[in-house]
DNA sequence: TGACAGTGTTAAAGCGTTTTGAAACTAATT
DNA sequence: AATTAGTTTCAAAACGCTTTAACACTGTCA
């Protein structure tokens, strides 16, 4: 891990020139079996990866498929929104929105390395931190400039936006008890990511304050499927008709509550009261009885792009950081 | 509109020298501000954009912001999820995504210009397609690989993917009919667009055909804003209560659709049945009387992407094109 | 012996840009 | 008249890659 190898790296180490290396890996035909073996072998040996920029600029490849994405027609779009609005914080500057997305089950460190070790953009975006995200540490370390949509346990030491999950679930908390409901479920995302843990925590503190009593599910979380929720939520109110109240954590958990309590013929507002926490207003659409708090996507995507150009242009300043702070819950009038 | 302007061609243009125009245009201080002007103008003129090849490969600089974006926790969003379907479509090729939302009110040819013109994709992506869209045209006449999200007047001669809204709207006004339902009100997209177009022609023609009575809105399409439709269709509904059924054009129309009527102090499924298109589940869960058609939005990227790549490698080759036929509708155990 | 054809390798050039360092002036100072 | 200083421009090199054309070889055939 010493110099970004290049052809010439892999022509020095085996003796052979620059253009026969680039046909060797090629696979061109006039080259020899052997060579090709030798300097193939090199080439895995040292982590080669051709520039872009270098390939581009000889052969007028560029090897990018471009997506131009209109926005017009889809307002409930969170993640959408969160791209269109980071592309927004973007424009009239110098730079470009390249997206990488990764699936579950994928190495989470594979597209941040890439990305490093070929040079392939001057920043990353990237979210669902961990307390101790292993690609923050690995980016720290290398001084490669990055934002983060949530909080490390680093956090101080790296920019981000993030939204006050604590508050939220504590918010939740203390509007179910002032409407005297004394048991809650909170259906809460995975826990290994920071900001489960924060809302679980925030939910856990203000429920002990306020003398009632929070459940929290291990085996089902928001990223659960809704079917697997909407069992969960129906066998549970099923069984503890105490059940009066809800904390989700997102908006698919929601829906799943909501469908849930309902097949066990429980009404949101009268018998169950259902927190939830949303990007794009919509849920209140069809239960205005659901206790709404609104997530500023728009102000997240645009803050983690000027947050990025800082972190590219300024390395030394101090990383620009932003907590959101839940400001309460919204009417339909406000949608 | 010959050749790509280069630095190199604004040097014979103005008699100066290659690095003089680059300093130039750098603003460096030791360019005198007569040369400044007179490099300024003509590459305005010419409509110099810098390669970003040359300019990565002189400074290292990328000029891309990267964003590595996780799907895992969130299933309900359609944008998003055709989004990650490109990429998983890309996924195991040479081809990287680029991103470029543009916004309402922005000129649509703009991104398409640049990427052709700057050579900074090998392929566009793009989605709602006009009848004779200018884009399309562009395109196809400087030979530039592409694939549309929607068909365009000349769509037998480009690659593309779309859903068969003709028979959607078909399918629709079927169901409502053989459910007795006789006047019907449409919220349709911006009737721009090509696949406006064709969901309005199927529906006129089926209820012509099944002697019922259909409404399409004028002032009010599906990308007016969720409080405008509600209050239109409230009104509706309270000045004409022979209405008795829905065909609407997006989710964000079908949930402002029902917002209204139920205000008005009607019932999805009983007094009033609705018909929605959507691409992630989850009307359903909300009110499992709405007769939900569902698109396949996987489908639709992974597609994209592979007539995208196809058109790059086979130019010449007949272009990828796939029309998806509505498969009826769903059930909530489906989901 | 010389011409010929493979075979495998390389030298040289160039894609578009920016950064050095030097060059050509002009104007001011000795 | 000769030096110095200041201003403006340019030549050359380099980033990493691929392509073209040329180079050595070997072995075959007249």
């Amino acid at each position: 891990m010493t110099e970004k190898p290049t052809l010439k790296t892999i022509a020095r180490l085996s003796g052979m020139a620059v253009p026969t290396v680039s046909r060797a890996l090629g696979n061109a035909p006039d080259i020899s079996a052997d060579t090709k073996a030798k300097i193939r072998k090199i080439a895995d040996e040292i982590g080669y990866v051709p520039n872009r920029a270098g390939v581009r600029l000889r052969t007028g490849r560029t090897n990018v498929i471009s997506l131009v994405m209109s926005t017009e027609h889809d307002m409930m779009n969170q993640t959408a929104r969160l791209i269109t609005s980071i592309g927004s914080g973007l424009r009239d500057t110098q730079f470009h929105l390249n997206m990488t997305p990764f699936f579950p089950g994928d190495d989470p460190m594979k597209p941040i390395r890439y990305i490093v070790e070929n040079g392939s953009a001057d920043a990353v975006i990237f979210n669902q931190i961990l307390p101790e995200d292993p690609r923050v540490a690995y980016l720290m370390e290398r001084e490669f400039p990055f934002a983060t949509h949530g909080r490390s346990n680093w956090a101080d030491q790296h920019a981000y936006y993030d939204f006050d999950n604590e508050a939220f679930a504590r918010l939740g908390i203390e509007e179910l008890a002032k409407r005297g409901r004394k048991n809650i479920l909170m259906i809460a995302p995975p826990i290994a990511h920071n900001y489960a843990q924060k809302m679980v925590h925030g939910g856990e503190v203000a429920a002990a304050a306020a003398g009632i009593k929070l459940c929290i599910s291990k085996r089902i979380t928001s990223d659960s499927t809704n079917a697997q929720m909407r069992e969960w939520v129906a066998g549970k109110v099923a069984t503890d008709p105490l059940i009066d109240g809800f904390i989700c954590g997102s908006v698919n958990a929601t829906m799943a509550a909501v469908a849930g309590m309902e097949a066990e013929g429980f009404k949101v507002g009268a018998d169950i009261d259902v927190i939830a926490k949303e990007a794009i207003p919509f849920l209140k659409f069809f239960r205005k009885d659901i206790l709404v708090v609104l997530e500023d996507v728009t102000a997240t995507g645009e803050y983690l792009a000027r947050a990025a150009i800082m972190a590219v242009r300024e390395p030394k300043a101090v990383p620009m950081q932003f907590l959101e702070i839940p400001r309460g819950f919204v009417s339909l009038d406000q949608y």
